[in-house]
DNA sequence: CATCCTTACGTAAACCGTAACTATC
DNA sequence: GATAGTTACGGTTTACGTAAGGATG
């Protein structure tokens, strides 16, 4: 309800600086400066004092931001209702879904725990193009939750996660490689190619996994990917042929690989991601998958 | 403070159709349309019900335009708030000027009403590209106030208008014509030309010149022009080689032109063109312009 | 058929991000 | 040199308008 500027406003207030904001935000500082540039010109007067220790609201600003919140608990109230009223029988449950965070195993597990009776379920699709951190960050509005590989411990930072299960870890290989015609794959497969790994730090499975393959298979040359897999690095590898680590779920997503399972036992756990600070429909929605 | 969309919405439903609406927010209904599509997939709700003849608000529709209101009001409110104490020295009027409404005797009125004490003014520059009736619908926010003709009634319903003096109405001859070096014009002069005039019915003046010119001066060729002068109007007549209509201040702005006094006493009164509710800051100055 | 909402499509403006710059501690 | 805000520039998205379509009374 509220003008997105005087949003970033109040954000920027609160964390003292653009710079702190914009890590809040999920969007650069110079975009914060321009919107209130922008947002201070349209009122006329100055609400930020600037220094080059970070940003302090004037008077005029502290009265902005008193009403700027009262208007926003107003509008978040008025929301909540109409929410409430719009689906009288079921609440609902915004699934987020994409090509490397399909919902495809939460329709079983939600059938299972016999939630159906309670909630409706709406599937939403976004993007994995946007910054995954921006759609985390934005969980109850537009997505209420999505599944994914939970392994990595940034994540329990900015959101919370429900475990529900395991992803077999497997190998990706590129279609004009010979290898990929066949059905699985042993060690003795891999050694001497280029593998794709996540960033070290990243996850504690697939470090033990590099921990592996660096004391026991050294002839295989691992190569780092950014801290978290898209689309574009499927088209990377597959341009430079390269193998790599991957999850069954993603087996169609790049029809440039095969997916082969491999001789080992990684296994990467999946989970919902949800709000830090869940509505009430959201916290009974994860309390039935809980004691389902 | 609050999101663009929903003063739109809280207009559409004032209205009760996107026509209609779009008359007051001088933009067009398919904008609105968009908008409230926008709200609603925000929001998750629908807000409007459209039928053939209209709009009418849904029960969440009616939840949400009250919350909206108590929120406008309320940032309503903290702006009047941050305004008065920004200034605190003196208050500030914001005074539109363009090409075709230059703020030039504005300056002359002000300082001899000896308001100058009281209040600074700072100029605004807008584009005469954007419809007036837009400009003119926005006076509080942006711009305070402006300068222009104010003989066409038509204005009288958008905003209030102080009168300040009169404009002499003149002819505009394109350069490349020969009656161009002559230093001021008669009837003789325009007797087989073309002459360009605002379409009858928009101003008392123009109109009565018009009678004069079809009664005693017939060979002269009238052709009308949109119910508001423009830049185009002037660049048309140029590519054209026609007369204008025209006002002494409007000399300098096409140079394609000279503009020539005629053997006539038709004058347009000009005035300052200012909100139909001005803040109390805009009423007294006003005041003290018509008071001195 | 008049009125209103909707769809399609081209243009114009707003928005955002990277990178380079400035100032202060 | 670390950390803040600012400026400049380019690409992308969003917003708006015109024109044409479609539904309803």
């Amino acid at each position: 309800m509220l003008d997105n500027r005087v949003k970033t406003f109040m954000k920027a207030v609160d964390a003292g600086s653009f710079s702190r904001a914009s890590k809040d935000l999920f969007i650069s500082s110079v975009s914060i400066k321009k919107q209130m540039d922008s947002l201070e010109s349209e009122l006329g007067v100055q609400l930020l004092e600037r220094t080059n220790r970070g940003v302090k609201p004037t008077v005029a600003g502290e009265i902005f931001y008193g009403s700027a919140a009262r208007a926003n608990q107003l509008s978040e109230h008025a929301l909540r209702q109409i929410r409430g009223l719009s689906h009288q029988e079921k609440p609902t449950v915004k699934v987020g879904t994409s090509l490397l965070r399909p919902c495809s195993r939460f329709l079983d597990i939600w059938t299972r725990a016999g939630s159906s009776d309670e909630f409706s379920i709406e599937i939403v699709p976004f993007e994995d193009g946007e910054k995954l951190d921006k759609v985390i960050a934005n969980l109850g509005n537009g997505i209420d939750c999505f599944l994914g590989p939970c392994d990595a411990p940034r994540w329990f930072k900015l959101c919370s996660v429900l475990k529900l299960g395991f992803y077999d870890c497997a190998i990706a290989v590129p279609r004009r490689h010979v290898l990929s015609e066949k059905s699985h794959l042993a060690w003795d497969d891999l050694e001497g190619q280029s593998l794709m790994l996540i960033e070290k730090g990243t996850s504690p499975v697939l470090d033990s996994l590099r921990s592996e393959i660096e004391s026991r298979h050294p002839s295989i040359n691992v190569v780092d990917t950014p801290t978290v897999y898209g689309i574009d690095t499927f088209n990377q590898c597959e341009r430079e042929g390269i193998f790599m680590e991957t999850l069954d779920v993603w087996r169609d997503v790049h029809p440039g690989f095969a997916t082969l399972p491999m001789e080992w036992d990684y296994r990467i756990p999946y989970g919902l991601f949800y709000s830090k600070n869940p509505s009430d429909r959201m916290a009974r929605f994860v309390d039935l998958l809980t004691e389902g």
